[in-house]
DNA sequence: ATGTCGTAACGTTTACGA
C-alpha cells in the first residue's frame, strides 16, 4: 500500500498538478494539506474519477487538510483532541483495510509558529503537546498508525541546506526539536530516515530568491510510523522532480510503502 | 527589489499567512 502526503498550497490552484503527479505516482493513499478551502467547495470529483474515496476537513482560506484513497475510508474524524476552542483545520484520521492489514491514518498539518517568540510560537508548541497526547492514545491501541503531514518542523540541522539561516526560525528552534523528538521518542520512527541518512533530502523549496534552483530546501514533510507500521515499510521516497513543473507547490509529495 | 504565491474582499489593490 503506497500511502503519500502532499502540501498542496491551494486545491484550486492545484488541480492540474495534483492530477498529473497521481496520474503517475498511483498511491494508494494521498494526505493533503493546505486545501485551503471549505468542504463544500473542494472539487471531489476529479479525484472521486480516478477512484479514490474522498474525505475533507476544511476551512475558509487557510490550512485544510483531506484524505484520498482508493480503498474505502472508515471512522473518519476531524480535529486534533485536546482543546475544543481551536478552530484551525489541521488533523484528520481515518482507517483503511489492507489486504493483510487495516492501518490508521493520520493527516496532519502542523502550524508554522513563526514569528518566534509570539503567540503563534505558543500555539504551534501547544499543538505539539496535543498532537504528543494522541499519538501516545495511538500507540496504544497497537495497530499499525501512520501520522504524514506537513510537520513544519527541520529535525536536524542536516535537514535545511541552509542551517544558518533557520536557527531563530519557528521551524528550527531547539524547543521545536525537542517537541518532535518527544513525539518519536514514545515509539514512532520516522520513515524517510530509517530508509535513507545524510543531508540533501529535502520536501520544501521557497517560491522566493530562487530557492528552487539554487536547491536551498528543507525537509518539513514527514511520515511518522507505529512499531506496527514500521514492520510493515518496505520503501519510503520524495518525488522532488515535481517542483520543478509548471505551477508547482512549495512542498513535494512523500511517500511511503507498506505490506499492508 | 521582502528576487513569491494563494486566497479573500468594502476587489482593478491590499492584507494576510506562509
Amino acid at each position: 500500500m503506497k500511502i503519500a502526503t502532499f502540501n498542496i498550497n491551494g486545491i484550486k490552484a492545484r488541480i492540474e498538478a495534483l492530477s498529473a503527479w497521481l496520474d503517475e505516482a498511483e498511491p494508494d493513499v494521498v494526505l493533503l494539506q493546505e486545501i485551503k478551502s471549505v468542504d463544500a467547495n473542494f472539487p471531489a470529483e476529479i479525484f472521486e474519477d480516478r477512484g479514490y474515496n474522498v474525505e475533507t476537513h476544511g476551512q475558509k482560506s487557510f490550512n485544510g487538510v483531506a484524505i484520498l484513497s482508493k480503498r474505502p475510508l472508515e471512522d473518519v474524524t476531524r480535529g486534533l483532541p485536546g482543546d475544543d476552542a481551536d478552530e484551525h483545520a489541521r488533523w484528520i484520521e481515518a482507517t483503511v483495510v489492507g489486504d493483510r492489514q487495516a492501518v490508521r491514518l493520520c493527516g496532519l498539518y502542523l502550524p508554522n509558529g513563526n514569528p518566534a517568540p509570539g503567540p503563534k510560537y505558543d500555539y504551534k508548541l501547544a499543538w505539539m503537546a496535543r498532537l504528543r497526547a494522541r499519538a501516545e492514545e495511538l500507540l496504544a491501541t497497537e495497530e499499525p498508525v501512520v501520522m504524514g503531514g506537513d510537520y513544519n518542523i527541520i529535525p536536524q540541522d542536516e535537514d535545511a541546506a541552509r542551517p544558518d539561516a533557520w536557527r531563530e526560525d519557528a521551524l528550527a528552534l531547539p524547543d521545536s526539536r525537542a517537541a518532535f523528538r518527544r513525539i518519536l521518542n514514545l515509539g514512532y520512527t520516522e520513515a524517510l530516515r530509517a530508509r535513507v541518512q545524510g543531508p540533501g533530502h529535502y520536501t520544501f523549496w521557497d517560491y522566493q530568491a530562487g530557492a528552487w534552483n539554487k536547491n536551498n530546501g528543507i525537509r518539513i514533510d514527514h511520515v511518522l510510523l507505529s512499531p506496527q507500521a514500521s514492520d510493515l515499510l518496505t520503501d519510503c521516497g520524495i518525488d522532488k522532480e515535481i517542483r520543478g513543473r509548471d505551477k508547482p507547490s512549495d512542498h513535494v509529495p512523500l511517500w511511503v510503502e507498506l505490506d499492508a
